[in-house]
RNA sequence: GCGCCCGUAGCUCAGUGGAUAGAGCAGUGCCCUCCUAAGGCAUGUGCGGAGGUUCGACUCCUCUCGGGUGCGCCA
């Protein structure tokens, strides 16, 4: 596809020998609204160089260049050259792109041989999956997929909590009050019960808490009662968890979680010593980081046993060891930027060049109207009612509005999901939020379920219209004002995938989409697409089929379905 | 005490150092004899504060105020 901004370059590279081509690359930008034109060059800095006013400089340059086959205009306006794309030549270009690649438009090969890991949503076993972690789960599963759509060989880690002293706690807790049945019927509840109940008492009966010690060291010992107890828990609490993913939609390549790594540390630890980076402090094995500001990194307890950081530094060895990886993405909340900080200083300080490849993705934290997240004190609202209420309301609103509807079920499904998915990615990772019914069970406005009502509205026009995307189409019959905006939007996809990989950011796309989806209501309200003239309408047609593709592809980069009716 | 993050309209948020700072929600008023009204149109006196850098600052720097979060044996 032509890149109209290269081309602004070209044109000016050859106007302009006060600056090199990349100089002049970075100054290229889009003007603030389309009325001055797709592309603007600034002349401030040319004014400073030649000690003259930029409008005249603007001017001036402006006046050497006459329209060519993609610009028809090039004109000045103020301090600032503006280049106005041939509008034909847009619409041709990108129509004619889309329809070729269909549900490859935007995708790439840039990532082709390179392998990223993302690692995401990774809950604590034998605890509940609740609103804290929807997104690492749902942002990390749009990353993936973006990296993937890219070219990126990807692989999915949930980096599970099933390992550390919280099992000897499970544990010794099961012996002493555990009926198997009562938990199987409601795992996450009972065991969770379980859980409290040992803290409760241990508080004041400190002996538990060596009890609990001794059955994680029984752990890590292989003891067989121990360990089956264990696979058991895990086991029982991966199938909920389940429940939860098959609702997203979302799997992974692999569960290898803390205790996948137990085995791992010894020679983390040897490695740590051979290099000379341990030292002893209080008993506790450290490395220090004060040249770096910041606090030691403790690798192994007083007891001996080790730590996450440990963990997490034997994980990525061996995650580099395994797949080579060209990035190791961790979606991990950003309370944890300084252990990710320290960690990955660590690895740098063993000499491993890859740990700049190792990189956090943080994100804000989610917290209730009655304070933050609390499963103990019971504050907490569970992922999977907030997916199943969206449904539930989802189902409503059809019930009430097209009753007829076939597939209600996977509908509201494909809807309720999409709007909790969508409004998690709608804004920057990094910004706290505190969770709210209303907003979440909002399908108005700028939601998932307005964009994904944009592309069923795109389906049906198609359908009654008998659109064949093999019939020749005569781009000239698309001039107006909403038919060629809505290409621009169509035309920057490509380039708004790539940011959202760069930035590791999904929202960039949830907004484009948002955008395009606008625009073409504004056009499906202003202008007849099925019209008598064969010829319009097929030129139309072929504008929503596009509309349509490029829609389908941002949602399902987010992790989002989109349905052909609702 | 120290570190990191956030602060834009009543609310929730966009805004690669550049041209008049934008959306959605909420409110009000319109638009279904017309391709899905989960839609469209109209209506908006706001960048926490003070300095600084720059031709130009919501954007970069310093200080300050408010909020969040983190700082050796949890993860």
């Amino acid at each position: 596809m032509i890149d109209f901004r290269d081309e602004v370059v070209y044109l000016l590279k050859d106007q302009i020998e006060f600056l090199s081509e990349d100089e002049i690359k970075l100054l290229v930008e889009v003007p603030p609204s389309y009325d001055m034109g797709d592309y603007a060059f600034p002349t401030f800095r040319l004014a400073k160089e030649q000690k003259k006013s930029p409008n005249i400089i603007a001017e001036e340059l402006a006046g050497r260049f006459s329209g060519n086959d993609n610009f028809e205009k090039v004109e000045s306006a103020g301090p600032y050259v503006n280049f106005f794309i041939n509008k034909q030549k847009l619409i041709e270009t990108v129509l004619n792109e889309i329809i070729n690649k269909n549900n490859e438009y935007g995708s790439s090969n840039i990532g082709m041989g390179k392998t990223v890991i993302v690692e995401f949503s990774s809950p604590n076993i034998a605890k509940p999956f609740h609103i804290g972690h929807i997104r690492t789960t749902v942002i990390g599963n749009s990353l993936k997929k973006i990296y993937k759509f890219l070219g990126y060989n990807t692989i999915s880690i949930n980096h599970l909590g099933d390992y550390g002293t919280q099992f000897g706690m499970l544990i010794s807790a099961y012996k002493k009050w555990g009926d198997k049945e009562i938990i199987e019927s409601n795992p996450i509840q009972e065991l969770l019960k379980l859980y409290v109940r040992f803290n409760t008492e241990a508080d004041e009966n400190p002996a538990l808490k060596d009890e609990a010690r001794y059955w994680f060291k029984e752990l890590e010992n292989k003891n067989p009662e121990a360990i089956e107890l264990w696979q058991w828990i895990r086991d029982i609490s991966l199938k909920e968890f389940n429940r939860v993913y098959n609702l997203l939609n979302i799997e992974f390549d692999s569960f290898a979680g803390e205790s996948f790594y137990s085995d791992k540390m010894p020679r983390v630890i040897k490695e740590l010593e051979e290099k000379e980076l341990m030292q002893e402090s209080n008993g506790a094995q450290i490395v220090d980081l004060e040249p770096y500001s910041m606090p030691p990194a403790l690798i192994q307890k007083s007891d001996g046993s080790t730590l996450y950081t440990t963990r997490d530094i034997a994980a990525a060895i061996y995650r580099k060891e395994q797949y080579n990886f060209y990035k190791n993405i961790y979606v991990v909340a950003s309370q944890q930027n300084l252990h990710f900080k320290s960690w990955i200083k660590v690895v740098e300080l063993m000499g491993y060049d890859w740990a700049e490849d190792c990189i956090h993705v943080p994100f804000g934290m989610v917290s209730l109207e009655d304070g933050t997240l609390s499963t103990r004190k019971g504050r907490v609202v569970f992922l999977e009612d907030v997916l199943k209420k969206a449904i539930e309301s989802t189902k409503e609103i059809i019930d009430e509005r097209h009753p007829d509807l076939e597939n209600k079920e996977e509908i509201a499904k494909q809807v309720g999901i999409g709007a909790v998915i969508f409004q998690e990615l709608f804004n920057q990772r990094i910004k706290d939020y505190v969770f709210n019914w209303d907003r979440t069970l909002s399908f108005e406005g700028e939601t998932g379920p307005y964009v994904q009502y944009t592309h069923a509205r795109a389906s049906s026009l198609l359908e009654k219209g008998e659109f064949d995307m093999n019939d020749k189409v005569q781009y000239s019959l698309l001039d107006n004002e909403e038919e060629i905006n809505i290409c621009r939007l169509l035309y920057n996809f490509p380039g708004v995938i790539l940011d959202s990989c760069a930035k590791n950011e999904p929202y960039f796309i949830t907004r484009h989409i948002v955008e395009i989806a606008k625009e073409f209501n504004k056009y499906y309200n202003s202008t007849s697409i099925i019209v008598e003239d064969e010829e319009i309408k097929k030129a139309r047609l072929s504008l929503v089929y596009a509309t349509k593709i490029v829609i389908k592809t941002g949602l399902a980069l987010l992790g989002i379905e989109a349905p052909n009716k609702m």
